[in-house]
RNA sequence: GGAGGGGUGCCCGAGUGGUUAAAGGGGACGGGCUGUAAACCCGUUGGCUAUGCCUACGUUGGUUCGAAUCCAACCCCCUCCA
């Protein structure tokens, strides 16, 4: 590897960020010279980003805090078209209302990792509709069209293996790379953009944009790229039991969050500790030198370090004690999740099945009622074996609550209230 | 517009009149082993007021005692031709 002279890039190389970069030492000594601009873009497809975009809000922090000015790309406009990078079909076709109910929810998410604002390396969030939504289709394509072939459109990957397996690739998703070109070369007229980040699957995308550019405005572009991200045995980051690992606390609590993190496997704790956590990296050698077991000790600074980014040091904290209340005492923690009950109902007593769904730990009472003969249900540690078992007052323990548990790692509080 | 191929459960994919809630695989979940890990082994994987009932093989009708399987129309996708 390189030596960089520029922190951007020495930081982003130390931690294991790059994948490709399109000119490294220009880039490093851009970055060394002075402030630069750089952008991500994030599709609007979800109400919250996933873990699976943690790397990219990951750079655009690190990117910040080497002095340089990061630029978040909603693609308010790209969603309508649907990147085809990396998938078999075409994406549902995404109404303007649920865009930008989307959008509203992904800002939050931003607001932990980055500073917004108006100051030179402040933060600033931009939407790629407000110029793609005006583009005159004749004036775009005689403008930008032009500098396109099919010939070299059709090689790239998003194309060709859509075309490879049959699967059918319309004319709109076709388009999708020169709009992301295209924004590219728009931001770096509007705010001198000269970086474009994203993962390896988005390389195509990204030396569209930079070769667009230098053919209309003669400017020189960068582009980075980080290795998809996927555990060591192979699967894709952020999806789990529940769903995917969102990172907006409304759709995941920071204790489930934690929860993630805290299961990392084994082969992948430096690797993430040194992606998503900020501590010093003789710390982290220190750590994912551990052995065997102690190599816990290790994941549980990671969840807790990864889970302090995004939901702040209390809710990281709180997330830390319950899970060692829970796991390693074996005792009621405070901080589970909640479920409050009727006492009244608790007072004549709740089927377990009932309860198992309320709790949403189950999502039909037959999942409930297989989860019992699988031998995964609990009521305050006690293993539940007739689905019809009912759970009443008697059932409440010290604090007042009921434990019920799906598995050995899930588990809910039952609260009269 | 024409010719041919195709649409099956979360995904892939078998099944071409009955014992089919639908083989097999993947994924996911649970149990065991462990360290809240990996690997491995075992199990589960449509719903319900549950020894029965309901829904399901693109949609709608039809044939039949009986259909994912046969017929008709329609919708959608793929390939080739115009």
């Amino acid at each position: 590897m390189t030596a960089y002279t520029s922190d951007l890039l020495k930081t982003l190389s130390e931690r294991g960020y790059i994948h490709q970069c399109t000119d490294a030492e220009a880039l490093d000594a851009a970055a060394s010279k002075g402030t630069i601009c750089a952008y991500i873009g994030f599709d609007c497809t979800a109400p919250s980003l996933h873990a699976g975009s943690l790397l990219g809000i990951m750079m655009l922090r690190k990117l910040q805090q080497s002095g340089h000015k990061p630029i978040v790309l909603m693609g308010g406009g790209t969603t309508k078209v649907g990147d085809p990078s990396g998938k078999d079909e075409s994406r549902k076709v995404l109404t303007d209302d649920d865009i930008s109910a989307n959008m509203a929810g992904i800002r939050e998410v931003f607001t932990k990792f980055l500073e917004f604002g108006d100051g030179p390396t402040d933060a600033v969030m931009v939407n790629n509709a407000d110029w793609l939504d005006e583009l005159n289709y004749i004036s775009f394509l005689r403008d930008y069209g032009r500098h396109f072939t099919v010939n070299r459109m059709l090689s790239f990957d998003s194309v060709k293996l859509r075309l490879e397996r049959e699967h059918p690739l319309t004319f709109l998703e076709f388009n999708y790379m020169i709009l992301q070109a295209y924004d590219f070369l728009e931001l770096h007229r509007r705010y001198g953009c000269t970086l474009q980040m994203g993962g390896s699957d988005q390389w195509g995308n990204i030396v569209n944009g930079i070769e667009l550019s230098r053919r209309v405005d003669s400017a020189e572009l960068y582009g980075l790229t980080t290795a998809l991200l996927t555990t060591s045995s192979g699967a894709k980051m952020g999806k789990t039991a529940a769903g995917a690992v969102w990172l907006n606390a409304d759709m995941l609590s920071p204790y489930d969050y934690w929860q993630y993190w805290r299961n990392t496997e084994d082969a992948d704790v430096g690797r993430f500790l040194r992606l998503f956590t900020e501590l010093p990296l003789d710390e982290i050698e220190k750590l994912e030198s551990l052995d065997g077991a102690e190599l816990n000790e290790a994941k549980k600074t990671l969840a807790t370090q990864a889970t302090r980014l995004a939901h702040g040091d209390d809710a990281a904290a709180q997330a830390a004690e319950t899970a060692r209340q829970t796991f390693e005492q074996g005792t009621l923690a405070d901080g589970l999740p909640t479920l409050d009950i009727d006492p009244a109902k608790l007072k004549n007593g709740v089927g377990i099945l009932t309860l198992t769904v309320e709790a949403g730990l189950a999502a039909t009472n037959g999942e409930a009622r297989r989860a019992i003969s699988n031998n995964a249900i609990a009521v305050n540690d006690i293993r539940i074996t007739d689905p019809k078992h009912t759970v009443g007052e008697s059932d409440l323990v010290q604090d007042g609550a009921i434990k019920l548990s799906f598995g050995k790692k899930r588990h809910v509080l039952i609260r009269p209230a």
